[in-house]
DNA sequence: TTATTATATGCGAATAATCTAATATATTAA
DNA sequence: TTAATATATTAGATTATTCGCATATAATAA
């Protein structure tokens, strides 16, 4: 029962552990984009980006909203936002801990 | 520039892509335990349970302290645990807004 | 030194994630 | 209906993760 739960959990985390995704969540923050938009921001080939989108839409990451010819894509829930700001801070501490490291021992 | 950043973002996030690993930073949150301790709470193999150790511990996720024979685990940094925890709520308000469409359905 | 216990590592097989290229679908405009 | 634009899907090749098994290392006790 609890190994089920590690099992989603861990499905849904799966949307951090690529880079383009991570660019992705980083450019729907302050609101929705089109594929278009995306694209156009992302250097990425349109289909892997659509790919990319489909599998955090089903993760529940993203949604969807049609507007003519254009699909809008946004975070499905803040705390996806908050998550991925905290694992940027560990991430900015770790460097900033090297970096004095590095430091001290350069000047030893 | 940016896409080394998503690119160290990602690989620290990769932690979370695994139920095994998410079970160890859970079993961890409460203080450090030793690699025995986790392995005898955890139905895994004890070369694999280390395998994911030091692969948390490489991404700075993980630090190890020495005493005798055993070698205590505790979690680098506690917004890992908070990160750990906004996910899981996210995941569980997933699950119970599904929960709540099957309902409608039924009653329907 | 040898035996024992705790932990880590290396290697190969199995599986999963990712990308590219080609093609499909959906919407709108002409 | 046809053309154009936006987006999605599929299949296959490539690469990365994960695991099991065997073995290595490190600390301590006898």
């Amino acid at each position: 029962m609890e190994k089920m739960i590690y099992e989603m959990h861990a499905g849904i985390c799966t949307i951090f552990s690529n880079p383009k995704r991570l660019e992705i969540i980083d450019l729907l923050r302050d609101g929705e984009k089109s594929v278009n938009e995306l694209s156009s921001l992302m250097d990425i080939p349109q289909a892997n980006l659509s790919q990319h989108l489909s599998l955090m839409r089903q993760r529940g990451i993203l949604e969807t909203r049609r507007e003519g010819v254009n699909i809008y894509y946004g975070i499905a829930n803040p705390k996806v936002i908050k998550a991925f700001e905290i694992m940027r801070e560990v991430l900015l501490e770790q460097l900033s801990k090297h970096e004095k490291m590095f430091k001290k021992i350069k000047s030893a």
